[in-house]
DNA sequence: ACATATACATAATCAAATTAGGTATATGTA
DNA sequence: TACATATACCTAATTTGATTATGTATATGT
């Protein structure tokens, strides 16, 4: 088994948490991002977040615009209005699950 | 986005750990203790669990013993010893990306 | 008598990843 | 100059791991 297949379903919620954090993001700057707050542990792959972000886009929770960085593009992803909801409530969601897994993991700590 | 969906990868670990812990548990007693430990939160359902019995026991995870009790079969599943050594890679494992999760949910808290 | 709980199982389907490939520019280095 | 690495996007085929639905059968509570 390996590290990542863990995260499978807790990508969306990940990547809805970053962009509500910090306003503004672009993908590649997402993969960063997640490889540095934990340290290289989770590595998110760019055929898992692509098409996630065009799915969000699809949905309405996030808008987009392209802009032009040393003649280079970057696709900004922001939250909508819809979208900063939709987070919350997976934000709860995210936070039970991690607390259900802590009481099965560490069933000493309550 | 439901609840379930969130655990998908985690399952496993979570089996192999109630197994460590309770040394012999049949495959619907997991189920109970899982809804039990979480209040409700957690739901395996049955076509998740059995199959992944199934893998683990082909896998010589655990192993099996078939129990009659009132008339009634169960099939009690215990670690292996190897299954102990994987258990303990799983929850290794388990606890890095619970961690890793923290750190991008709670990034203040370090 | 009937619903619910216990106890196992499998098949069809769906969702969300991985793996592997592609395009293109910028930058550091041998 | 050539080459590797980093930046930045993307998609298609496949695999994995769930859900949903269904089936069998016994036990227990109302």
């Amino acid at each position: 088994m390996n590290k990542s297949t863990l995260y499978k379903g807790c990508l969306e919620p990940i990547v809805m948490r970053l962009l509500k954090d910090n306003g503004r993001m672009y993908g590649y700057q997402i993969t960063q991002m997640v490889k540095e707050l934990t340290k290289g542990e989770l590595q998110i792959t760019e055929g898992a977040l692509y098409p996630l972000l065009h799915k969000l886009e699809e949905q309405g929770v996030v808008e987009t615009e392209i802009e032009n960085i040393g003649n280079r593009n970057r696709k900004y992803y922001t939250l909508t209005k819809s979208g900063k909801k939709q987070t919350a409530v997976a934000m709860d969601e995210l936070k039970m699950f991690m607390q259900s897994l802590n009481l099965i993991v560490n069933p000493k700590m309550v």
